[in-house]
DNA sequence: TTTAATGCAAAAGATTTGCAACATG
DNA sequence: CATGTTGCAAATCTTTTGCATTAAA
């Protein structure tokens, strides 16, 4: 398998944090599961819920600390968002993303192609680069029609 | 001139409202031109202290309010933000960002052949696209070094 | 045993709203 | 004029922190 198709059985999951060197929680694996299997980029709140049904005792804090964490060691994404509330973005599969800059609608496609965009020398100057990602963007068919 | 290579003098700047469809304030004018001249992705606070110079008596809230209303309208975009605050990019020449997972550094870049980038047919079927935004993540060059 | 993660409760911030007055087209 | 915009102040929400306790490696 490759790394642009991971999986989301428990215990693939398991090993990805490890593989990230991070601590197993019960609380983190269910976080970063609530993430994954949600595709449409869910709020701190809503992962918050989905975690509560099998860990009642999660704190919502916890949910953000984790999603930082997984942030920072590649597993999740913020989301860009039109009005101040991050939504997170655990699709592990490769992916990119159309975007109504009205609504913040966001939707995910894959494209294997936009994964090796070639990056400009300047660029390669500023860091690590890990991956590409590709918005586009314009309106919804919702708030086209207005 | 093309679209693509927008201008920030006043005169063009409200301009660009008109066309826009936006009643021209003087309040609007100034939050425009302080988010198009700023490349550093100012947060609404940065913004409104910058605007405060010009018009002393203006208000956060509206400061907020037109910064939507901006985006709404495809003059400004809002942007990823690590741990949130929405960070605002007024740049007006297209442009394509490298971001920092970790600590959240945005940096701009030219590249005339990612504006071209052609949309999936998937991907037409959803909405308008008006631009395409290339994203390349990863780690900055002070975070990864830690 | 060492280090990191959790839960709690409280704090801090960021963003939004209602409303009356005002300015723009 | 009609409509959209502003300022103000208060309200609302989201996200973060400190700290004592617990769990993972």
């Amino acid at each position: 398998m490759s790394r642009e198709d991971l999986p989301t059985r428990p215990e693939d999951l398991k090993d990805l944090l490890k593989r990230s060197g991070l601590k197993l929680t019960p609380q983190r694996l269910e976080i970063l599961r609530a993430v994954t299997n949600s595709h449409s980029h869910p709020d701190a709140e809503t992962i918050y819920k989905a975690v509560r049904k099998k860990i009642p005792g999660v704190s919502l804090d916890t949910v953000y600390r984790n999603l930082w964490t997984l942030i920072d060691h590649g597993l999740v994404n913020a989301l860009n968002t039109s009005r101040g509330r991050v939504r997170f973005d655990g699709n592990l599969v490769r992916h990119h993303h159309f975007v109504c800059v009205r609504c913040g609608l966001t939707r995910d496609f894959v494209c294997p192609e936009f994964n090796r965009l070639s990056v400009p020398e300047e660029v390669k100057n500023w860091g690590r680069i890990d991956r590409a990602h590709v918005e586009f963007r314009g309106l919804c068919g919702r708030c086209a029609d207005k």
